[in-house]
DNA sequence: TGAGAACTTTGCTGCAGCGCAAACAAGTTG
DNA sequence: CAACTTGTTTGCGCTGCAGCAAAGTTCTCA
């Protein structure tokens, strides 16, 4: 969609799908820094004051987007003070995102930390069936591993042993939170010992 | 100077010193989420659409700042459309720093970790001595291992490794960066193995 | 329908770094 | 200057989780 350091020429709006924004280290190695769902802005490197992308973006599933070339920036904010009072409100509440991330990174265990992140997907991006909520679009463990910082091997293991304990139910690329409480005890879990 | 979760009453202009904004989690782990410099704002929870502020922030060492009422804030930006267009542009550097973080929480081992931090500080607020460049004010291990989401310990083990590699010189909360190069390729490092 | 690609599971091994504990500075205060 | 308080160092044992390796599954495409 667009690339990390690229002239960042439109900005966007995601009308139907997800995307999933990524950061490449130099030696290669990818971090997933958030989700897109339907409704919000992206590619919005002008209201940061940048001329090029700060990440990359990826589509997760076949998308529907709106584009403008971004010259048109200032112009929108302009004609549209909602439009520049929206946006600065989602820089800042993705700013308290990165800091919750950061948050986490630095106190969390892997597992409490997947567990967070599966219940930030359910939340954004969940839809209901008769086994409980579904993240609704292909994630591997792989992708997972890049949310948390863990490896696709972790991952596997603790979905493994969530699925034995009736947590969650996971097949290739799919997962469904059958039990978001007690999964989220144990997101949050871990006071001292346990 | 101002606490985690408060109502945000005023805003604020650092004019000396340097303060530490940190957050803590419920169980009473304190993470810094980073350093303010003369010359930077602070607490403007309005810019970020809150009405409480998201971390509390510490004079790390004695401060001169000047306060505005939180009420003024849509009046200043209204009045001083540079100080907005400013404002906005601190809210997205800030954001790629907490990007920067992720990452490098996500994909770093403790000591490079803990060598970018010592970095950045000194490029923030790092005073030239005959020793090397000095971190001006006091900072302790505890505080860096805050930083960097380790252990004092840790931390400590680290500066007195790399005291005896002549990179650092460091007393009680106070650290000097004899050789900034070699402690960035450090920081870079491991390429693989190393 | 069969070969290959992509994703997942699982066992085993090793070690970075945390937790604990105890001794040791270096300031600070009465 | 003696008694504290606060920060630092260092040793040791343990463990969470990464790395490696090798099957096993599911999907895709010719």
């Amino acid at each position: 969609m667009f690339e990390q350091e690229q002239e960042a020429h439109s900005f966007f709006l995601l009308l139907d799908g997800h995307v999933r924004v990524i950061k490449t280290t130099p030696d290669g190695q990818e971090v997933t820094v958030r989700y897109i769902s339907p409704g919000e802005l992206m590619g919005i490197a002008h209201a940061l004051g940048r001329t090029t992308y700060p990440a990359s973006a990826i589509a997760a599933i076949d998308c529907v987007l709106l584009a403008w070339p971004g010259h048109l920036w200032p112009k929108f904010a302009d004609a549209f003070p909602n439009f520049g009072a929206n946006t600065y409100k989602t820089v800042g509440s993705r700013l308290q995102d990165a800091h919750t991330r950061v948050v986490e990174m630095s106190t969390e265990q892997v597992d409490q930390r997947v567990a967070h992140a599966l219940l930030k997907l359910v939340k954004q991006t969940g839809r209901k069936t008769d086994e409980g909520i579904m993240i609704d679009f292909p994630i591997s463990r792989q992708d997972i591993a890049e949310m948390t910082g863990t490896t696709l091997h972790t991952v596997s293991r603790l979905l493994s042993s969530w699925e034995e304990k009736g947590l969650v139910k996971s097949r290739r690329e799919k997962v469904t939170v059958v039990e978001p409480h007690r999964l989220l005890v144990l997101a949050e879990g871990r006071t001292g010992k346990n």
